[in-house]
DNA sequence: GTCTATAGGCCGATAGAC
DNA sequence: GTCTATCGGCCTATAGAC
């Protein structure tokens, strides 16, 4: 498998003028996809569970890579807004904003599983090559945007100094995608209070963060 | 693909018993392995490196999902056997102990990128089928080692009642988990201090766990 | 825009000589 | 143990009718 992002616009775009037919492809590619990695999801498979022909699927998309690139684009599109709207509202203390991102950012991440898993194979798999297009059109908003909420709360003195904001705020993301990695894992490990309750996690995870275990 | 782990005997298990060319062969599969996933990978790609033939390669292994499942299994054994060794010697006081542990985990997944890669896919892509016997013979183990150490440090007053040892193990490995996964992006994301340099993200995070930000 | 039929290639796996 | 040759199947993609 060769996949060349480069030749593409970029992950995100808007992609508004679709038929119906090719909207159904499109989503139930994105089902299969999720679930399998890109040679182990043929186009038959997708073709049989949509119900249209092979060639169909080539007509409106050119090629099975194009058809994946797609999905690959709505997804990041829709992980991304989904963070949008968890960026919390101004008016609050920067530490219960801070909070508020923390816990509705593993929400988010948890209610969309199949953009999740898409993303995350994608930085597991292809980190190297395209780390840097993964970078500036996935991460670098959402990062910067938890960056920025940490930054003013150290400002207004809820944050000490001598915490890189950039540090914590790649640890409130980390270990919810880690909590989200090893979520099947985690139901068979003995000895383990926080699996199957997120909010519990986040609420523990938290206090950690801001009182630290001394 | 269609890969059926309980007829094997485990992850987990020696395999003295090989002959120069199979241990070629397992070996560069393992390197093609860690690349590309299983379907990414075909048994000419291998023969074709190794510099055998393909019949070579199953008269030596049965079929090709025994090849994966050996290779599976001796990157875990690499894996968990590295980690044996970072558990540091008891002398030291509980905090230190902890904190040998943590830098000690991330050297070990950073020098074992091979068998690191392996795992997290093997997470990734299998964990809802196969999360049980991850947990169970690879992860239990190792974490229940570090579980072990937090309570130790707990008991003596050097981890803080309310603290959930699980959390805080669970948090130090996922720190470290986390940041091999994004390490090829971290390397194009403006304004993070600390990558490129895992001592420093190592000392940084720990000192976070320890303190918090508040 | 949707279909059937098929081209052309690579795949995993096997047969059988040495 | 190692090879060459090959089988049968599935793959992406295309041709061409409707």
């Amino acid at each position: 498998m060769k996949i060349n992002h480069v030749t593409q616009s970029g992950y995100l775009a808007g992609n508004t003028d679709m038929c119906e037919s090719a909207r159904s492809i499109l989503d139930t590619a994105e089902t299969l996809f999720s679930e399998k990695d890109f040679d182990a999801v043929s186009i038959n498979d997708i073709a049989g569970k949509v119900g249209v022909s092979k060639a169909n699927i080539f007509h409106h998309f050119q090629s099975k890579e194009k058809l994946y690139l797609a999905v690959l684009k709505n997804a990041c599109a829709r992980s991304a807004s989904a963070l949008d709207l968890v960026n919390p509202a101004p008016s609050g203390n920067p530490l219960k904003q801070m909070n508020e991102f923390f816990s509705g950012h593993l929400q988010v991440i948890l209610s969309e599983p199949q953009s999740t898993q898409l993303i995350q194979r994608e930085l597991l798999e292809n980190g190297e090559k395209r780390g840097k297009l993964l970078a500036e059109e996935v991460f670098t908003d959402t990062f910067s945007n938890v960056v920025n909420l940490v930054s003013q709360a150290q400002n207004q003195g809820m944050v000490r100094q001598g915490v890189d904001p950039s540090l914590l705020a790649f640890i409130m993301i980390g270990s919810n995608a880690f909590y989200f990695e090893t979520r099947d894992v985690l139901e068979h490990m003995p000895a383990v209070s926080f699996n199957k309750s997120p909010e519990k996690y986040s609420a523990a995870v938290f206090d950690l963060l801001i009182n630290g275990f001394k």
